[in-house]
DNA sequence: TTATTCCGTGAAAGCGGTTTCGCGGGTAGT
DNA sequence: ACTACCCGCGAAACCGCTTTCACGGAATAA
């Protein structure tokens, strides 16, 4: 079937009996046009039911509306709820301002992979990184003139706009917990160490333990990938080396979930024997059995942020990286 | 800055020494091209490093090669895993075909809201509809000629094409399960009862009890939202008004989790003195204290079954209603 | 050999907007 | 009254493709 038909710009003119031009013009905020004229435009729009075509709209003036969204990783982050949350902080801020969301997730590789293919396609205005294990792509987009925000710190000191949550600070308060409630050996599960977020929280946990006179083993120290079963596989592992562990900082609350279910099926009780800390406060966190103990980040305010500094770099603003504080709030597990 | 400047058909025109209606039938795959010269033009391509510009083609085309798919409540859905894993099942199947998702979490409401206005805009090849609470909005757009499925079967006969999972059938075995497991009274949190799939599972746990030959009394059919916290609400009720309560079928895993946290939290051990049963099959069912006992649905599959009709309409070929089977998975809960 | 038909290809119109440039009328200054 | 400047507005070019129509050469049939 042959698509509706719906008014254009020349028939909106005939009515209104103006030009093309002034048609767009009154459309797009031009305050220079006659007031008399401008109001025969919008009560032609109204009596017609005019709505723009972004299509044409794009190709005309070069702009989508588009911004994307990056996840560097697969779909299956989904199972983790973090994703739709921050991901619908990010999408009010940029609905508010006549923006949309493409969200991309996909491994964002090298130069050459598919997330870089559409970046540089033009079809997006700009693009918000959420997970980098690598500046290459974004300082490359930097200099073709792409307006850029990553949440997380940059690797590199390229001067990328950026948004982040206090990551050493929640991981040192959560250790610092741990070894308040008097647990001697804490271990600490990492999310993939390339990603600057797993760094600052390790460096988190390694402060609080240098504060308390005290270094970890290395075998302390696991790197998992923020998913369920690494977290599982890990605290098997930390188990058979070390009998006499009694927490765990697990740098999500996937893995601590993973985690608390490896102890629990091993005959340790949770918080009774070992106690386990997770990073993010999902939902997850607080319908598991024991409660989870966890470092909430506030993840609509993360998104949010990162829709802001978006905005404020399309409209020619000045604008500062941005911290979110974290909160440690105390549950079951811990 | 300026966007980057990239090759256009006049460039790889001139490069190959044709028209750009050459370069056009080419990369659109038109055999009558001699080989000769199409092969110039995929060489100019290559060396040029040239990428269509789609904004471009969808005005000139009258098609975008998007695809919407409609989520009818908000973007709250997504603490619940099964939206993201059913729509990654619906990408992969339209990627793989050269189409783009649209997603859109938003209330369907009136022929005059938000939904209804984009979908009617253009900007779409065809929609795919998860949630439905009328089909007024479906049966207008099918007038239209706009390609659509929903998941869930319609309210009306219309001739929409859908899939569905196996409700009724699920939901029959789940309430066998708890009837064959001892359980002497046994209630239903209902999804949001308008729409079809919370009709259908209320069907088969009506149908399972018909079996029995007992009726259970209208203060055990409970109507949730499939939230965690209309689960906890209707638990307590129940609590209050059926003391001797030893059986829930729940019609989502969050309300089923939302049931346990009141149960527990009132001393009656699950599954020792009242068994609880969810629907879907989520990762929480999995993690959860005690494990949740739950009718496992395919959602991948089921959201690769809606692009796949999809693709067919859009193809202009035939193609039937899919339903999808259930398979009843025994953990702890129950 | 001539006439007719077929087909590959190029020129250009069009998709629906944005934006530029030029024109004419009005206003201000001398 | 005349001159210079300003500004609202319209005509039309342009954005980058798709597709239509017409042309010329090749092939086929009489």
């Amino acid at each position: 079937m042959a698509p509706l038909l719906r008014p254009t710009y020349a028939v909106i003119a005939k009515t209104a009996g103006v030009s093309e031009a002034t048609v767009s013009r009154v459309l797009n905020g031009d305050e220079s046009v006659h007031p008399d004229r401008a109001q025969r435009v919008r009560d032609a729009v109204e009596e017609l039911g005019y709505k723009k075509n972004r299509v044409a709209s794009a190709l005309a003036s070069g702009r989508t509306g588009l911004i994307a969204v990056v996840i560097d990783d697969d779909l299956s982050v989904f199972s983790d709820p973090f994703w739709g949350t921050v991901t619908s902080g990010v999408s009010r801020v940029l609905q508010e301002n006549g923006l949309h969301t493409v969200l991309m997730v996909a491994p964002v590789g090298a130069l050459d992979g598919g997330v870089a293919h559409y970046l540089k396609s033009g079809e997006v205005d700009g693009a918000i990184f959420f997970v980098l294990h690598s500046d290459i792509l974004v300082n490359h987009l930097k200099k073709q003139g792409l307006p850029l925000v990553i949440t997380g710190t940059p690797h590199s000191n390229a001067d990328i706009p950026f948004v982040d949550t206090d990551n050493f600070g929640g991981a040192y308060s959560a250790t610092k917990h741990l070894m308040s409630q008097g647990c001697k050996k804490v271990a600490i599960i990492t999310g993939d160490i390339g990603t600057t977020a797993a760094k600052q929280r390790l460096d988190g946990y390694l402060q609080a333990h240098r504060e308390s006179g005290t270094l970890p083993s290395k075998s302390l120290i696991c790197e998992g990938d923020y998913s369920f079963e690494s977290g599982k596989a890990h605290a098997q592992k930390l188990l058979e080396t070390h009998p006499d562990l009694d927490g765990v900082f697990a740098s999500n609350d996937l893995m601590a979930m993973g985690a608390i279910t490896v102890f629990e099926n091993a005959g340790k009780s949770v918080p009774g024997q070992i106690r386990v800390v997770g990073f993010d406060d999902a939902l997850i966190a607080q319908t598991s059995r024991p409660s989870l103990t966890t470092v909430r980040q506030d993840v609509v305010a993360l998104g949010e942020a990162a829709g802001s500094l978006m905005i404020a770099q399309l409209n020619g603003q000045d604008f500062e990286p941005i911290i979110l504080p974290t909160e440690l709030v105390i549950r079951e597990s811990a």
